[in-house]
This record gives C-alpha cells, structure tokens and sequence, in this order.
RNA sequence: GGCGAGAUAGCAAAAUGGUUAUGCAGCGGAUUGCAAAUCCGUUCAUCCCAGUUCGAUUCUGGGUCUCGCCUCCA
C-alpha cells in the first residue's frame, strides 16, 4: 500500500487513484530565465524518482512539470540582454534540459509552456468572472476575488484574518482586497508586441498563478490525483492554483498536494534572492552528477537538506561504496576469464588501458534489463521503504545492508539484484570501474601516465624493491590516485 | 505578530512505545610485504521540564532553540 504525505490534511494517507491504477501528477516546474541551481536540482530529482516509483509500482503515470516562460524576471532580463523573450527562454530551457539530463532525470510526458495555453487561460478566468470570482479593475488587471473563495488558505492552513495580521505589501493598486492576486495583466505600452495577448480585458499577459491552473486543468483534467513543487510554493501559489480551479469548476482540484524541502546553505533557504545559490552546472564541474542525485536522495524528500562541499564529499564516499561493491562482483553475463599462470604480472596490457581488474565486473558486464525480484528480502524492504511516502533514505539504506551482502557473499544473481534494485532510484547504473576513475582534473595525470606507473610498481614490487613501489603508490595517491592490489591484480580510483 | 515544520551520536541522516538503522569518522581484529579495498567486532544518541505507561527518543502538555511561509521564489 502505497502512503503519501499530502499538504492537505498534513498527514499520510494511503494513495488511492481517481482511476485504477492511473496517475495524474503536475509540478511546478521553473521559471526560465537564468541557470537551474540546487533548489531547482531537488525538485527534478525528488520528482523524478516518484515518477519512476510510480511506474515501477505499475501505475500509468501522465508526468506534467511546466514551463513558466511569460513573467517580469523574464520580460526584465531579456530586455536587459537586449534578445527576445522566445530566445531567452529557448536558452534557458535548453539548458535546464542539460542539467535534468545529468542528473538522471527522465523527461516528463509533458513540458507545457505558459505562452502556449493562453487561450485555456482566458477561459478559466471567464468562468472565474462568470462565478462572480473575478473582477477587472481600473488599471485594466483582471484579480481574483479572495473573499469570494470560501476555502481560501485551506492548503497553507492561514485565514485571511491571518494573513491580514502579517499584512507587508501595502498595496497602492486598485485591488479590492490587499490579498487578491491577478489573474490577467493589461499591457504596457512600453512593453513588447511579444508579450501582449488579445483578451475580453483588452491587451495582456497571464498571472503566474493561472499558469498552472490552466495547463494542469488542460493536460490532467478538472480534477486530478498528485500536484507537487517546493514547499515555498505553498502559499501563495498553490492556495491560489486552488482558489482558481475550484472556483472555476466548482469541485476539487487536486487530490494529494505533495510538497518538497530546501536545500540551505548554512541553514538557510538557497534562493535567487539571498544569493546563495549554487547552479546545476557549477556544481557539477566538481561534483560527478550521480553523486549530487545520490546526495539528494539519500535525505528524506521533505527533509531540509544542507548544501556544502563536505556533505558532497561525503555523498561521494558513500556512493563510491555501493559502486565498489558492484566492481568487486562477478558479472551475471560473461565468465571469470582465466588469469594467467601463477599471477604473473604485469599482464598484458593493452594499448590506451590501464591494468584493470582483470574479470568483468557485475556493472561493467551486465548490460540491459536489470528486473528486480521482488520477492527477494532486501527488495521487500526497498519497496516497503519507498511505499511509505517515498523515504529514498531507508531505501538507500537498504542499498547499503546489500552491499555488505554482496561484498560478503559475492554472487552474480545478487549482484544482479542489487544494481536492479538502486537502478529504481536511478543510480549505480554506470560501469564501475568508470565511475571510479571519473573527475579527472584538468592538470592531472592521464589514464596512459597513471597506467605506467602502475606498470613500473608491479615491477618493483616483483623485485622486492619495497620502498621504490611504495613510492610510486605515495606519489599516485597525492595526485588523487589510489591504488587497490588484490589478487587479481591492481586497480586504481580517484580519491 | 500570525501560521507551519523541526530539534537523533564527532558529521550526515532514517526509524521506532520495549529488540543493530545506514554512510563517513574513531577504536580493536582478520587480510596485505606495507597499504587501500573488503570482512568481523566495537565506542558514541535521541534539546529541557512535567505527565500517561510496567516501560518513551517515540504519545500528551509546557518551555527553549532553529528553519520556512505570510513579497518573487523549487
């Protein structure tokens, strides 16, 4: 049985779809004017490992995560780079498709962009007008009537008695109430053709709010199961997403509203705003991809997550466990080849290779598939971990208890399991060995300089010659190489 | 000020009314020429004060502190 935690009634409740086995599931996805940071990393990747639960578990899953491409950060950069609004945001969703792809996140069935559902828009904020909901006032906007909406603040559990108290904007407009939002806002004359849409109200563009309620409405229906986005977004946007849908169709909107954590710096919130932000891209100049993905997933979605290049590090020497375990297992699909007599080294080496560990390996070997046994023990207590309201943590953790099984018990048919079982989260899913061996610094030593000095310490070692193979080692290791001897042979990884 | 979330070992992070979380770090051992990796064992914890209970880190009440939202924000 399947439990999410839904911002609605802050609790868990057992997850029943509004069609068997069918799923409908918007999130809010970015606004696309500069580079994606972390916080942004968070949403794909939590998003995106529900996403795949979702499948796994055998639910027909619709994924919506939009693209909000009309807005006043928008309109301001663009005019200040001096490029179109189209070409702008065509850069950044380019390049926020780059960043998703790093990080292992699979495209949503749909990438909706707010210029393209204008028209849904403008019907919604009819209806709106229709229910007595809306009203143009006399700056041309067109606002959402609050007072009008008797469940206004039911997601974000405030009261417009509350929110009146911590009243800040003193609003010099000519909204009725300080607390309505707009849904419609007139054009400006210094504004550009590109961002003007006719409507009932005259020339303009959507509210941010009516975005969602648009696109969600259009792709997902009236009423679907799962809306998601940062817990910032909680209030106001998803009150107001609610205020707007549900004045509109007169039912509700959404069954579970799934909200994720931050990720702080220094305990506090990364945003645009403080400037503490780190982006996908810079990150991941000194971070492997799979090591930030590993690190978001393995704290709890709702957890706060801190940011720092020590918690990196240290999702770095975790991850490197679990693959450590997947290089040191016999591959499933391809036999032990035999060493050669004795273990006489050097081996053979070929040409561009380092001396590799010898043998296949589980990772490196087993191409394809990867299905999980579900009936195995370690897969229960995956599934049972991730059925209860998505906790990657203790499925992680669970990754790890079969590392120890695999390291102890090495078996191709548990190997096999185990890279099947983290490929559930999108992880270990790579050649071992490349994982080990990848984030080679830009002055650093080659695969070819690190492969000969191996070379030359087996040699030494073959002479006895301790100190000068121990050397070679010391000096590998200050160039982040570290040299692993086993049985079969040597290998290397980067620190 | 209002509303909400949270406080777990050196660090990170789950869970739980009584039984090993997990990873890193530490300590002891196996293994190794020595290491690394791996394995075995092990130290270290549940913010404070009451209450409920045979028993609470877990439930209830109070307190302290932290964070978030109340303005754009993932």
């Amino acid at each position: 049985m399947l439990k999410i935690y839904n911002t609605l009634v802050r609790d868990k409740q057992e997850f029943i779809p509004i069609i068997d086995k069918k799923v409908g599931m918007y999130v809010c996805g970015m606004t696309v004017y500069d580079y994606c940071h972390l916080g942004h990393a968070r949403v794909m990747v939590v998003f995106d490992m529900i996403y795949r639960w979702f499948k796994i578990s055998g639910y027909d899953i619709t994924y919506v995560r939009n693209i909000t491409d009309i807005d006043d950060k928008i309109i301001k950069r663009a005019a200040e780079n001096g490029e179109s609004i189209h070409a702008l945001t065509q850069r950044f969703i380019d390049a926020m498709h780059e960043d998703a792809d790093a990080l292992g996140v699979l495209r949503p069935d749909h990438e909706p962009r707010a210029t393209q559902f204008v028209p849904e828009m403008l019907d919604m904020i009819a209806k709106l007008e229709q229910h007595g909901l809306a009203y143009q006032a006399a700056d041309g906007d067109v606002n959402y009537a609050v007072r009008k909406f008797d469940g206004y603040g039911k997601l974000s559990g405030k009261s417009l008695e509350d929110l009146r108290a911590g009243e800040r904007v003193n609003v010099a407009d000519s909204k009725h109430d300080p607390l309505d939002f707009v849904l419609w806002k007139s054009a400006k004359d210094s504004e550009a053709e590109e961002v003007k849409w006719d409507s009932a109200w005259g020339k303009g563009r959507p509210g941010w709010h009516i975005e969602c309620s648009a696109m969600g409405t259009k792709l997902l229906g009236e009423r679907f199961d799962i809306h998601g986005g940062g817990a910032d977004l909680q209030f106001p946007h998803h009150e107001n997403e609610i205020a707007q849908s549900e004045g509109a169709h007169q039912h509700q909107y959404v069954n579970y509203w799934m909200h994720n954590g931050f990720i702080n710096v220094d305990k506090e919130k990364m945003s645009k705003s403080l400037g503490n932000f780190f982006t996908i891209r810079d990150v991941l100049k000194k971070y492997d991809a799979e090591v930030v993905r590993f690190f978001i997933l393995r704290a709890h979605y709702r957890s706060p997550l801190n940011y720092s290049n020590a918690h990196l590090d240290d999702a770095k020497g975790a991850l490197t466990r679990l693959y450590t375990a997947l290089k040191n297992a016999p591959s499933p699909s391809i036999p032990l080849p035999q060493v050669g007599e004795g273990s006489s080294f050097p081996p053979s080496v070929e040409k561009g290779t380092a001396i590799q560990f010898p043998s296949p390996t589980c990772g490196g070997g087993a191409r394809g598939e990867g299905a999980v046994d579900w009936n195995e023990p370690h897969a229960q207590r995956f599934q049972a971990a991730m059925d209860d309201d998505f906790n990657s943590a203790e499925a992680i953790a669970v990754l790890f208890e079969f590392a120890n099984e695999v390291n102890r018990n090495p078996s191709a048919e548990s190997c096999a399991q185990f890279k099947a079982l983290a490929g559930v989260l999108g992880l270990l899913q790579r050649d071992p060995v490349a994982f080990l061996q990848s984030g080679a610094p830009e002055d650093g030593l080659d695969d070819a300089a690190i492969t000969a000095q191996i070379t030359a310490r087996i040699a030494a070692k073959q002479a006895k010659n301790y100190a000068e193979a121990d050397n070679i080692r010391k000096a590998l290791l200050a160039a982040g190489i570290v040299l692993e001897d086993s049985a079969t042979g040597t290998t290397w990884r980067r620190a």
